[in-house]
DNA sequence: CTTGACTCCGTACATAACTACGGAAGTAAG
DNA sequence: CTTACTTCCGTAGTTATGTACGGAGTCAAG
């Protein structure tokens, strides 16, 4: 099995770029990935520039983009695109930015009930319940 | 139809917790809410105390708990068990400022992005996909 | 007693991002 | 040439939280 960086199997692409093969499949089923010509009825090979796609994926990934959202971001993989790419970058913001709100709001709140539960002692309800009761 | 406080039809008792008829029967499914007997073969018939559950689960669910850790706080309804409430509420307040800590770090991330995009009019490539590229 | 609305029940569908399975075909090593 | 491992491909399952559908039964009003 001849697996220079230039002719990687599927399963040492999904090595070298840290997935399982599954996951590329599921890719390129989405467009986000290609699919390799097979040499007359042969596996299918890939390449360094395949790796590089798929680690940009992972990257964006980690800032939280989906994956339509990562699909338009390589449309500009260029880099050439800035406004496009800033503009997608936003949207994904304004979108974190809600979550951080949210999530905020939820740690104030369940950290006061816990503050509360550990210092009724005496009473009779937990704080915590109560408050979930409306009561 | 008599519809009231302790004679709900599901649909009533629907519209009195503010969520769809189907959201009551999945809940049901799930152990979270009780199914009334049917009595002599007619319709089942829910009362205040449904209403009440109901709008527990769905306060608890405003401070993101999922619905089996919802089922564990049913529980402890109660409110004798502070203890135990306590230490669910701590678990999931773990679960929440995870989530919290990974949107900061994105959060932060993507406002440097769009600010280095905005800010380099005249460089070549576009500083978010070049950071995604990993170069 | 008919009609229209509602209930009951099981099942399927929706989303996101994978993961698993099964059988046929390709491939590498001995 | 055989054996064992991959690859290929389509389909189905997973998790979480519901939503939608279809046919049969029930109920209230006229
Ligand atoms: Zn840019
Ligand atoms: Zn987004
Ligand atoms: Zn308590
Ligand atoms: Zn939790």
């Amino acid at each position: 099995m001849e697996n220079d960086l230039e002719n990687l199997t599927i399963g040492a692409f999904a090595k070298a770029a840290g997935v399982n093969v599954e996951t590329i499949r599921f890719y390129q089923h989405k467009g986000l990935l290609r699919e390799p010509e097979r040499p007359y009825g042969s596996i299918r090979r890939y390449g360094s520039a395949d790796v590089a796609r798929l680690r940009f994926v992972k990257a964006a990934q980690r800032l939280g983009f989906s994956l339509d959202e990562i699909g338009q971001l390589l449309k500009l993989e260029d880099g050439t695109h800035c406004d496009e790419a800033a503009k997608l970058a936003e949207l994904h913001l304004a979108d974190v930015r809600a979550k951080l709100a949210d999530l905020t709001r939820i740690e104030s709140a369940l950290s006061n009930f816990v503050s509360a539960c550990h210092a009724h002692h005496g009473s009779v309800s937990c704080p915590l319940i109560a408050a979930l009761r409306g009561s």
